[in-house]
DNA sequence: AAAATATGCAACTTAATAGTTGCGTATTCG
DNA sequence: CGAATACGCAACTATTAAGTTGCATATTTT
């Protein structure tokens, strides 16, 4: 085994879309969004500003960012917009963050090894 | 059961806190800080500037916004700044978005069956 | 057809973020 | 002690993000 250090753990190319999740993620409107929508009912943008004490416009930009990071998909259905969730950026995320605990268990094992060992 | 709509899914205390760490996660640096750090090895803000291409100011920045949400914890060390990992945020997100997807299957179990009932 | 509803687009303001640079201070090494 | 190293603090710039408002357009509803 190699390694200078420990970990390269992904690909830059994932990291990124990693980071454009979380970033899509870091704000409680985006947030309770995604709670919201978690029923599995498609839901309009209206639908989705009735509760939110925001501007419609304000929502609808919300919703753009979650779409733009997959967590989230909009169909235009007559004169209406439906969004729904799409589970599968979440399940990446969450499987990554799985990784790095993970990893981070076995590196304390290694460590405590080491003073044993040594120490 | 009641609920006008499914899901309170978690405080908006813990959401806020949520908010706290995905913020913290959305960029690549601190990202690739925390991947840096995962092998258990305390480092000082000099090493981690060493690979970053950036100066020491701006990896200090996102250190410390890393350990504003408990992602990271510096000690200072003699005339250094020693960082280290700390795993129990990054494992609670974890855990919120597993609970998410469960969530998300529960309730596409629920609208298979109600398809299937009064469809 | 007219009124009401649901959106989109664009300009604008305000606030937050990322990054820099310069300077001062404590700690360690020779 | 003097030089080098590792930091912290503060000011400043530039970019991005959040939210608003106003107006135009498409789709229902009556």
């Amino acid at each position: 085994m190699s390694s200078k250090r420990a970990s390269a753990v992904v690909a830059p190319r994932l990291l990124r879309q990693y980071v454009a999740i979380f970033a899509a993620l870091s704000d409680e409107t985006r947030l309770s969004l995604v709670a919201r929508l978690i029923d599995g009912v498609p839901c309009s943008i209206s639908q989705l500003t009735e509760d939110s004490k925001m501007s419609r416009q304000a929502v609808t930009k919300h919703l753009r960012v979650l779409e733009g990071a997959g967590l989230v998909r909009g169909e235009t259905a007559g004169r209406e917009c439906l969004f729904e969730l799409e589970p599968r950026p979440l399940e990446e995320v969450r499987d990554y963050l799985d990784l790095v605990s993970k990893q981070w268990d076995k590196a304390l094992l290694r460590l405590k090894k080491l003073v044993e060992t040594d120490g």
